[in-house]
RNA sequence: GCGGUCAUAGCUCAGUUGGUUAGAGCACAAGAUUGUGAAUCUUGGGGUCGCGGGUUCGAGUCCCGUUGGCCGCCCCA
């Protein structure tokens, strides 16, 4: 059986891997739903030209890529917000706003595999587009910590940490950089955390050192960690955007804090995300034991909609992605164990009894309930030990004795009791007992 | 792309200084058992010992290569 394996990195998911991936999905889609975000679905294989325009030329290589046979460039596509920027901006004007919407999607990036990554994963995409305020934050961020929440994971175990691109640039303005070197102190800046001082190094060799003054002031600002900091360092009497954009942050964390959710949020300036398209508040989720890799990760790119070919559309958006937070919940205990059992066990006798027992089966079945029995003729004894270990809450047995006086034995394999129903009251019975199904 | 480490049944693992036809538990299947539940017993199927080469009279075992897993680095939309 060696002759064929799985792609590096893919995973395959046998049934009692896809019961749990299917609760997380079916959790993240409630909560989306709940939230008000309608779910869209679009191609896996997209033009390569779409990430290239988006990212640049050097992302090809982390890409699945190939020229299909009809001579165009294509890519599996590696992540959900280019091809939503192309879907709402073809449609921008016809949409009612707020565009709120979410997708749950598999995504492939040709990349070394690690703990927490593969090449092919899960993300729940969630974004709000024509909705240039605050209030799209506060509705996004809610949305994250209450699809990690959903399934029992607390402050405790993660937190969202909350930074704001836009501070930055109207900061270091304020400090006398120019727009090439706001982006050369920002790239240090995401990196400063993981290498320290090191972090400047790029930016030194492309403009030289950076003024001593400025950078003791940039590294306390990447260490701000609440807004009353935020108030006092921007406090004095600055430029009109900074005071604006204090307002959106006290509005931001307000919302936030009315909605219950303060203990998760954590001011955190060190925090900008490396990607370029980010133009105002950015956020990560992290477990708290900083054990992992993010979780989820988010924030706005109000002019990507625009570059993508479509109209000016401000937006905000965040992914979770699946295998770093099963890996949180295994971790956690919060993967619960979930079987798929029947409702109903159907112990048969023979061949005569069998062509009874169908239809009984089938119109329980027809009516929603999940019926099983044995496929080939087993001893009885087998049987009720199937209908135990199969955690079905009902068997109904269909006997020669039974057969002869037109009833089922009906028993209830939890608390072992058994009587006669007569055939044609089963769906009754069995409604009666397990609650109203479908039908 | 780089480094470390590992690879024997579906799973978890034994396998002696290199020595007959490669083992166990679990799981699966059949029977004991043609009408009643997590037990017991018996039996069975299932392996190119990841793959390829080398050393040797002889390789699961030693050597080289390769593929893949895991962990980390780079990257992380």
């Amino acid at each position: 059986m060696a002759t064929f394996q799985t792609l590096p990195g893919f995973r395959e998911f046998y049934p009692e891997d896809l019961i749990r991936r299917s609760h997380i999905f079916r959790l993240w889609r409630q909560t989306a739903n709940a939230f008000g975000f309608a779910e869209y679905d679009a191609p896996v294989l997209e033009p390569l030209e779409l990430y290239k325009a988006k990212s640049g030329e050097e992302i090809e290589n982390q890409l699945f890529s190939f020229t299909d046979k009809g001579g165009r460039e294509v890519a599996l596509r590696p992540e959900m917000t280019p091809t939503v920027c192309r879907l709402v901006g073809a449609r921008a004007s016809a949409l009612k706003r707020p565009i709120k919407w979410f997708s749950i999607a598999e995504f492939y990036r040709y990349e070394r595999m690690q703990k927490g990554r593969g090449r092919c994963f899960h993300q729940f995409n969630a974004d709000i587009f024509g909705e240039p305020g605050p209030e799209a934050e506060i509705e996004l961020i809610a949305l994250l910590i209450q699809c990690l929440g959903a399934f029992g994971l607390t402050e405790q175990d993660f937190y969202v940490r909350l930074s704001d691109r836009n501070l930055w640039f109207y900061y270091l303005e304020t400090l006398g950089l120019d727009d090439a070197r706001i982006r050369g102190v920002l790239g240090a800046v995401d990196r400063h955390e993981k290498y320290g001082d090191e972090a400047f190094k790029a930016y030194t060799e492309q403009f030289g050192p950076l003024d001593a003054a400025v950078k003791e002031k940039v590294l306390a600002f990447l260490h701000v960690k609440s807004l009353s900091e935020l108030e006092r360092i921007l406090g004095a009497p600055g430029a009109e955007k900074i005071t604006a954009r204090l307002a959106d942050w006290r509005k931001l964390l307000g919302g936030l804090e009315a909605m219950g959710l303060a203990r998760f949020i954590e001011v955190d300036l060190g925090v900008v995300r490396g990607l370029a398209y980010y133009t105002g508040f950015v956020f990560e989720a992290f477990d708290r034991k900083g054990e992992l890799r993010a979780l989820a990760g988010g924030g706005r790119y109000d002019d990507l909609v625009e570059k993508l070919g479509g109209p000016a559309l401000p937006a905000v958006g965040f992914a979770i992605g699946d295998m770093t937070f099963a890996l949180l919940l295994e971790q956690r205990g919060l993967t619960p164990n979930l079987v798929q059992a029947p409702d109903v066990y159907c112990v048969i006798g023979g061949e005569a009894e069998r062509r009874a027992a169908f239809a009984g089966i089938h119109a329980l079945r027809a009516a929603g309930f999940r019926v099983e029995y044995p496929l080939k003729e087993v001893a009885f004894g087998k049987q009720f030990k199937a209908a135990a270990d199969s955690g079905a809450k009902l068997a109904l047995i269909y006997g020669a004795d039974e057969l002869a006086k037109g009833v089922v034995k009906f028993r209830d394999l939890t608390e072992r009791s058994e009587h006669n129903v007569p055939r044609d009251q089963i769906l009754a019975a069995v409604r009666d007992a397990i609650g109203g199904r479908a039908g």
